[in-house]
DNA sequence: AGTAAGGCGGGCA
DNA sequence: GTGCCCGCCTTAC
């Protein structure tokens, strides 16, 4: 466990229900925009997921991505959130992107 | 403790 | 839109 997971699975929990991001601006976030994979993979091996709506954080490209549980699983909670998906990907994407503040960290 | 391989991504060609 | 390469973190040997 390294300050930058920490970061991160600090800043996915905060993520509020509708509303998503992507790895990209969550390692960047957490002090690290190039560590966007190691972002993920903080989620995938992340010590607390109760706490981590890891199904709320996406691919930058509008993809949802990957899923420990599967992928469809996380489709089925993106829509019952209020996020419209079409063919496993984002529809509108930046409509829904959550935002992180400075303090967030 | 050090080295090598893997993973839920991002960017460029 | 697809394919390839890169960089970062975590885990296993």
């Amino acid at each position: 466990m390294t300050n930058f997971s920490k970061k991160v699975l600090n800043l996915t929990k905060q993520i509020p229900k509708g509303k998503i991001t992507t790895y990209k601006q969550l390692a960047a976030a957490a002090g690290n925009p190039q560590a966007s994979r190691a972002a993920g993979n903080a989620l995938n091996k992340n010590t607390r997921p109760i706490i981590i709506p890891c199904h709320r954080v996406i691919k930058s490209t509008g993809k949802v991505g990957g899923y420990s549980g599967g992928k469809e699983k996380k489709l089925a909670l993106l829509k019952k959130e209020g996020i419209p998906i079409k063919e496993g990907r984002i529809i509108n994407l930046k409509h829904h992107l959550h935002k992180f503040k400075k303090s967030d960290a």
